[in-house]
DNA sequence: CATTATTCGGATAAAAAATATCCGTAAACA
DNA sequence: TGTTTACGGATATTTTTTATCCGAATAATG
């Protein structure tokens, strides 16, 4: 029972992309510097993220990643969706019908209890998660921060964001 | 994000030994028959639910394992806890402390919105768990099973259970 | 048009975790 | 005393996660 560690990187590019200035993006690798984590596998969760449609990629030269849509419509279950897959997380193998006492298959059209109940908190889960927005992210980080570190975050992003079909 | 096998397994055990007369036992070696799982691995994890006291262990000749208080008051989220571990399923890297602009280790004494938001989702998973109890579940699988499958365990349970502390 | 920078997708490798088995010891009973 | 069982640790196997790499496609730049 252990969340893929690129949730958390996935989700936290999202919140820097969310401070991005519009029609600006950044580049998988300056995300993966960003955040100081392996390039090649922060790529792999940003095109997670690309092929669920939360963020826009834009190939080519001065390419990179933006949002694909406002910061407040993406809840962190669509990012935890994206990476880590929508298979339910609890797999019953149907050990009811085992056994020497073991239930006829037509009879398990329906979960057992033990399964359903599983789902039902999986759901409970995804549910609690589909409550928080990437904008509510944003609002808690920077309510924690001063004013030095925004204007490091603003001058980084300034100097390693580009934007696509335009000179710099 | 996968939940262990044994899960399924130890829930199954339990709802078992919810209908087993007072004072009987079943071997590990019985309930993994029962189920038709690796006898070994079935063995573990009802060690599991032992170390967590959710069943009682009767070690000898005729020994074997009972539930170690009431059926009801047994719940998923406890057999959940007792074979996967009470760890957080969410791993925060603390990735903000990273990069260019990381925070301050002094400034993350709370863990940040991510982080915190995937806790209260597992905590909305578990406490879902924990509306389920070991009788609940029995309650439902006989409701959705026939007479004849009720009396197919009853025999079952008299060949197979034994009574510590007394002659067969 | 050539060059460069970037995403995309798949293949592959390495590391870690889950799954499964085994064995020696202790305990309880017959 | 011999048998049956749980217990705990060690170990092996399989699967999943983690991580890297490479070639093709795409778009901007000069
Ligand atoms: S048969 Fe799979 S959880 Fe009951
Ligand atoms: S630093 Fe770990 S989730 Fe934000």
């Amino acid at each position: 029972m252990k969340v893929n560690k690129g949730v958390e990187w996935a989700a936290h590019a999202c919140a820097l992309l969310a401070v991005l200035p519009e029609g600006w993006t950044l580049s998988a690798e300056a995300l993966a510097a960003y955040h100081d984590v392996p390039p090649a596998y922060m790529a792999k969760q940003m095109q997670a993220l690309s092929s669920a449609g939360l963020v826009v990629s834009v190939r080519g030269a001065a390419g990179g990643y933006r949002l694909a849509r406002p910061a407040r419509d993406i809840s962190l279950k669509d990012v935890f969706l994206a990476v880590e897959g929508a298979a339910p997380s609890f797999r019953c193998t149907e050990v009811r019908q085992n056994g020497p006492c073991g239930a006829a298959k037509a009879q398990c059209r329906k979960p057992c209890g033990i399964a359903a109940s599983f789902y039902a908190a999986e759901t409970a889960f995804r549910d609690s998660l589909a409550g928080v927005t990437i904008m509510d992210v944003v609002a808690s980080a920077s309510a924690a921060s001063d004013l030095g570190k925004a204007a490091k975050i603003a001058t980084w992003i300034q100097s390693n964001a580009s934007r696509p079909g335009t000179e710099r």
